[in-house]
This record gives C-alpha cells, sequence and structure tokens, in this order.
DNA sequence: AGCCATATGTTAGCTAACGCACATAGCTCT
DNA sequence: AGAGCTATGTGCGTTAGCTAACATATGGCT
C-alpha cells in the first residue's frame, strides 16, 4: 500500500492544499471503496460525510416526484461532495449516486465544517471549486433545453472521461438516459450515431472511446466551456495532470 | 426621503445582518436606479460592483453561441448579483439584465470581497444565499427538462412575483421567451390559455395576476421545491413580510 | 451446451415544440 | 385621424423526442 500521503494526492482538490492541512485533516479521512450505484445523499437528507472522489465518478442529480430525473454535475477527482455543507444547508434537495465505481476519501461532515470555519486555503479553494461545480451546472441546464442528444451525450461521455483518466467507461445505455433525463431508446440511437461513425464501441455496458478528438469536434460549446471555467478558476493551484499523478502512486 | 438605514431593509439579505455590519457598509452602498434591459454584467467579463436588488428583478442567463439563451435563475430583494466575487473567480460565463426595472444597492466588488472575507456573519449569511440561488438554478434546469411551457411559465411568473411583492409584471412575451429559452409564439399560446383560465390578465407587455392561488395550484414542483428551500435556509434570519418592510419605509 | 436475464436495436404512431409566414390589435406620435 | 411601430394571435408543415411494444444479441450461469 502507498504511503498515505501520496495516495492522498489523488484527488486534485486535497493535492492542492497547503502542508500543514492536509496533515490536519489526514487522521480524518476514510479510505472508502465506493461501488456502483450506491447513494451517498438522498434528497433532503443530513450529510454524514462529505466524499473526496480518487478515481470513481458521483452523480448529482435532481428526481422529480415523477420519478423523472436528470443530472446536474458530476463529481470526479477534481471536487469533493457535500459542498452544502460549509454553505449552510447542510443538505440539498439532490441525490448523489457513484455513477463509476471506485475509490474515495471521505470525511464526517461536521470535521470538514470545522476545517472550512477555520477561514484559510481551506475555505477559499472549496469556495472556488464550489464555483467551478455552479458553472457545470448551468450549462448543463442551458444544453438541457437548446441542443440535441448527440450532443449531451458527448458532452457526457467527455465530462465522464476528464474524471476517470481513461478512455473506457461501464455503463448502461439505461443509466446514461437517467443521467440526461431521456429515453434509454434515445441514448441507443445517439450512442449508435456515434458507433457508426468509429467514436466509441459499445459493448453491453461497457463503453470504448476509440477516437476521443472525434468526439471533441462534435460536442457543443457546453463542455468546452465548462472545462476552460474549471481551469480558469484553479489556475495557479498546483494539480498536475491526472496520469502524473496515478502514476505516482501506482510505482 | 426615508432614512438610510429604513431603506437599507427593504433589500432583505442586508436587512438580515446585524447592526455591527450594516453600520460599515453603509457608507459604500449606493442608491442607483436600474432600468429594464440594463446590463450589469456581461459573460466573462469582472464585476464592478455587487447589486443588491431594493424592488428590481435581475435575471442571470446563459446565451448560447447560436444567441440562444436560457435563464437560469433570478435575484430579487431576497438576495444579491455577483456570488462570483466572494466565491473567487471574480466572474462567470453568464449575462445579468435587469428583468423588472426598479431600484438597487451597488456595492464596489472589492469592499464586498473584503467584507465576506472578514468571515463573520456577512460570510455566513451570503454563503447560504449562495446554496438557496444554487438551488433554484438546478431546479431550473430539471423544469427545462421535464416540464411544458404552460408550466414553465407559471413558474416563471410566480417566481417573479415573489421578488415584486406585487401582482402584476411589466414583460412582454418576447423577453419571457428569452428567459425561457423557447420561442415567442410557445409562451403566447401558454399565455393564452392561462389568461382564458382567467388566471391572468395580458396586454402589450403588462401582466396582471388576478388569481394567484389559481396560478399556484396549476405550477409544476419546481416552484415550490425552490421556495421551500429559500425558506428553510433563511429560517431563523429575520425577515419579516415584504409588504410590511415596503410599508415602513412608504409611510 | 443450453438457459436466462439483461442490454441493445428497431419499429410505428403520437405530441410538444419548432420555424416560418402572416393576420390583427393597441399604443404613440405627428 | 391616420400612419407606423410593436405586441400579440394563428395557422401551417416539420422535427425531435416520447410512449409502447417487440426483436435480437450477449454474457454469465448451471
Amino acid at each position: 500500500m502507498a504511503p498515505v500521503n501520496l495516495r492522498m494526492q489523488k484527488n486534485k482538490l486535497l493535492a492542492a492544499l497547503p502542508a500543514i492541512e492536509i496533515c490536519r485533516l489526514l487522521p480524518f479521512l476514510e479510505h472508502v471503496k465506493l461501488p456502483l450505484g450506491e447513494v451517498l445523499h438522498e434528497s433532503g437528507s443530513k450529510l454524514k460525510y462529505a466524499y473526496f472522489p480518487i478515481d470513481c465518478i458521483i452523480s448529482i442529480l435532481y428526481v422529480l416526484e415523477s420519478g423523472a430525473s436528470a443530472e446536474i454535475a458530476v463529481v470526479g477527482n477534481e471536487g469533493v461532495l457535500g459542498i452544502s455543507l460549509f454553505m449552510g444547508g447542510e443538505s440539498t434537495p439532490s441525490r448523489a449516486v457513484i455513477q463509476s465505481a471506485g475509490f474515495g476519501y471521505r470525511i464526517k461532515s461536521h470535521l470538514l465544517m470545522e476545517e472550512f470555519n477555520r477561514g484559510g486555503p481551506v475555505l477559499r479553494l472549496l469556495l472556488r471549486y464550489t464555483q467551478a461545480l455552479i458553472s457545470q451546472m448551468t450549462q448543463t441546464a442551458v444544453c438541457n433545453r437548446h441542443h440535441g442528444i448527440d450532443q449531451q451525450l458527448c458532452r457526457w461521455l467527455l465530462l465522464s472521461l476528464d474524471r476517470l483518466s481513461c478512455d473506457s467507461l461501464t455503463m448502461t445505455q439505461e443509466l446514461i438516459a437517467n443521467m440526461l433525463g431521456v429515453r434509454r431508446e434515445g441514448v441507443t440511437e445517439a450512442a449508435g450515431k456515434l458507433q457508426r461513425a468509429g467514436l466509441i464501441a459499445y459493448s453491453r455496458g461497457h463503453i470504448d472511446v476509440l477516437n476521443r478528438p472525434g468526439l471533441e469536434k462534435m460536442v457543443c460549446e457546453c463542455y468546452t466551456v465548462v472545462k476552460k471555467e474549471y481551469d480558469r478558476l484553479f489556475v495557479g493551484i498546483p494539480r498536475g495532470d491526472p496520469t502524473h499523478i496515478l502514476g505516482h502512486s501506482g510505482k
């Protein structure tokens, strides 16, 4: 097992913290397995933990009374689940589900809140991250309104890939449809187009991206806007490229 | 002219601050007129001021390259425009426009940032407000995805009314269409239905709400969710009902 | 190998919203 | 009063996405 302080760096948010802060948090960070489909937070309930993903993706979705749902943001190793803790509400009307299995760190709610309330670099970093998350949410809203399923699927795929640092993911069309808030058949059709174009290979819940530049050529501006906003908000904050960080702990 | 500290209370966020904080902010708050259509913030540009609406509504919208747009949130006297200032980004990829003319207070960006960075009640209040705003944004996203124009129009009307403390507003169907991100004809049709149902009266850019309870019966859950979330997040914070506060300064 | 659950593909009709073109109606200004 | 602009109402044909039902394919299991 790699030393804890190396593993830590797999979450970019944690990695961006000064050494002093990391050391203080370290004893409270619990390394946990996060299996596909696990619900980390149900709408309206209080969060017990905040989660810092390492190699998993958490999907934040809103579920309507009718059962219809829509994903409004994804959280990967660039972020944290649980902004409502330090924003003051302690809960949100949304559900958080593991969209891609993996590992993460969790920390008890009150500990993160205490750390935030110290007001130093932790506060500033978390707020910056929150703003990036807001831009992801709002851009998703606009994309929902104006763009077709094809483009939304591209956006969704790229957002997911960015958070996995690899070019394949495990996800049925049914689940993607839930995320995008569309029919499963709609996803089948859109995925079929991408497959025929040679951009992806789909097979029973497993997607391989064959031509990422091709996807990027086809995606709507929404993806780019969000990506640039994340980059802009983390300028000057040490992050390193994901493969580099992953490579470190893998050695 | 009413004493300044009474006028102050017309913005609920300012009114909720302890006296000490208000006194410190007072000299820097500028009372400004905000005419319909004025753009307070263009996508990507740095904010020079934060705005605390008194009796106007500010619309936050995202504009796509194609020119298509969608409103993602409204800000009235319950809030403030400029959360990106204290969140750390200093700008957002959105546009802020006066949707309903009126007055507000503005304060220079750096002054609000300094005040926020003191870390006291101002910080906590602004963050709580930000979370409420986030819930508005996300619920709008879901509503965009799953609900019809009729329901969205109801939601939009009620959200606007709540921020005006009266039952009429000045707004062409064309503009509403831009906000909702739909065709003007679509709004005409939806508004026609509401008019035939006796809920509103429409006339050349002026809407009178005749039967608000009726509207509330017809609106989708999205409106209610957002309203409850605002209420929840401001429990224990003195707000008073809007008419009461307006009545005060009008005496 | 054969079974079975699950994932994906395909079809057909339906509806909401779209783009476009044009008709009417109300305000404002001379 | 009349002109002219702007806001609203209406009627097409078109399309993307929906509901619903079914066909096929694949991987795991006994």
